[in-house]
DNA sequence: TTGAAAGCGTTACCAT
DNA sequence: ATGGTAACGCTTTCAA
């Protein structure tokens, strides 16, 4: 059963032909080397006969391209990447292409030997996450002629195609949505941190609250572990400070997560006390009672973005893509938790 | 700035010394070897100063060995199976390891073709969560001599080293305690499927109901896309036909969630009207209100034990390793859901 | 119409 | 103590 590993010397020693011949018919080169349909069809009955694949390893060696793609996130257990990774490798396994995840935790050394380990020209192209301080391994991958893609967040400073989406413009529409539903003090809850998508939904949110003269109320939490017990209790004292909070907007799906539980312990009833709505939309969201409004990013487009990229660059245009640099819209999903009239 | 790739060849010709030499000095052979301190640390300097690496594709090539993992299962955007990924990823790569992810869908052929893909030589082991009808596959990899690590569920007609968890005894252990809080009529929901997984939570579940005389009263759920919306309205007929249910005891996650939203359309009260567990722990859970008891499987020791026996297969004794057939304890955490006096 | 051989970057055996 | 070289499995140019 177990068939040893068969090569194409050894499919050209059986039937007595050379190699070159056995691997121009495996790249369909047959009828444009002339070879005979006979001869084709015997190679390639023989080819079926013995389950014969070519190595991988040996076409990438030989070829210089190894048909792999790094996915760089900052955690992959994270339900966003996580549904992006899921995407991804759909669209990469129907194109020849397998995929290998690595989660930086937010940390540029881990990122930085993450890359350097993969640098070792076994993979073709990178999609990254970038970390903070990233920008200069990003140059020399791009100078060492890597396919690279950043999504979910950009480097202003450096020339770099990327995937990101409408942070700024969807901030200020949720913020919008709150005022227009009779909100006059609504607190924004984010996390302390340089990524530039967090300071685009802190921006969106200041111009709404500015536009309409209201007083702009952040609580900035310091960036940690998502895991980490004391942010619900911040949030909760954040809240008992605010007395007058009618409204809140959690820039992130797990802040949001953690201010539900600071609500429920406060006994604030959403949408009575408080209206809610959250950036990142979450499965949870319509679970929770009462459903909670979101912004929902575009997984499948931004995926699908992302491989287009890929695949441009891997199998056409080269390495440099002229500009491609996406910003995909988002969809505020109104649910009961920032509906006035309910 | 951007070093064009410098191979061994290259230092030995700079150096004008010998390939080998170059070769025994990166693999720490010096010593061995006899060659002197004064041209290692030379050789050295050189290395470190052009910034070479060696080439993972080669060697692979040379040693036949490609230090990558392939991480096979259902769903990747599956919480339980992406915090799996975290985990392995993590200890993975402190090993040299890379790891390569796919989702099966569940289906047998995308599972096919997926292993086939992957025994093109160019990957040391497989981690698998098994489709049905993968025996075959299965034998077949181990006959060719891969490293293979079935996990989450196993097929018992095979000899292949698996690690899992203690399903049935878990299901007994959660059905008793909502019978020790007075439950007389406990709903079963789970899923039609040949998951051993599944049957064995089934299993235990009757168990425990027949050792105290009680009825069983199972909902088996068509085997479908979480994401269909059927499950939440067939869940609500169920209860809604099984008046004197007292108890529910769901056996995934996903489908406890579809189960809250159709408690809650019920306007059933939690644990008033019944008591709720569920298999596979779940973050919504302790902010689900009330908290809903749960069953952990242990996430990190399953990575941990999955990573080990990989490593000692690829590492040390060679793909078969006599008796690694692990089944890990779970963790009842009993909530609010479940807990009577509440 | 087919074949020989170079070369991709390594490792390791066999010389010297 | 160091170097030459075959081999890993493949693609592709050049020759026949």
């Amino acid at each position: 059963m177990a068939k040893k590993k068969i090569s194409i010397k050894d499919i050209a020693k059986s039937l007595g032909i050379s190699i070159t011949t056995v691997s121009f018919i495996l790249n369909g080169k047959a009828k444009e080397k002339r070879i005979s349909d006979e001869l084709t069809l015997k190679v390639e009955d023989y080819i079926k006969a013995v389950g014969y694949k070519p190595s991988h390893l040996a076409q990438s060696l030989r070829l210089g391209k190894s048909k792999v793609i790094v996915f760089m996130v900052e955690d992959i257990s994270n339900q966003f990447f996580a549904s992006i990774a899921r995407e991804i490798e759909e669209k990469a396994y129907k194109n020849g292409y397998k995929i290998i995840y690595c989660s930086t935790n937010n940390d540029p050394e881990k990122a930085k030997t993450l890359i350097d380990t993969f640098k070792v020209r076994s993979v073709d192209g990178f999609i990254i996450t970038p970390t903070p301080n990233l920008e200069n391994t990003i140059i020399d991958l791009i100078e060492d002629e890597f396919a690279v893609l950043l999504f979910d967040r950009w480097i202003p400073s450096i020339d770099c195609n990327y995937v990101v989406v409408e942070n700024e413009k969807s901030a200020f529409e949720a913020t919008l949505h709150l005022i227009n539903n009779g909100c006059k003090n609504i607190g924004f809850i984010t996390v302390e941190s340089d990524q530039i998508q967090m300071k685009d939904r802190l921006r969106g949110y200041n111009e709404a609250i500015e536009n309409h003269g209201l007083k702009s109320n952040v609580l900035m939490l310091p960036f940690q572990n998502p895991s980490d017990q004391g942010l619900s209790q911040k949030i909760q004292l954040f809240i008992q400070q605010n007395a007058d909070l009618d409204g809140l907007f959690f820039a992130t799906n797990y802040l949001a997560f953690e201010g539900l539980q600071a609500l429920n312990t406060l006994k604030k009833r959403i949408p009575i006390d408080l209206l809610v709505v959250s950036f990142d939309d979450h499965y949870f969201f319509t679970l929770f009672q009462p459903n909670i409004s979101a912004i929902e990013q575009p997984l499948e487009s931004i995926a699908e973005k992302l491989m287009e990229g890929m695949l441009r660059m891997l199998d056409g245009e080269g390495t440099y893509l002229k500009d491609f640099k996406i910003t995909l819209p988002n969809t505020l999903h109104v649910r009961a938790s920032s509906d006035a009239k309910k």
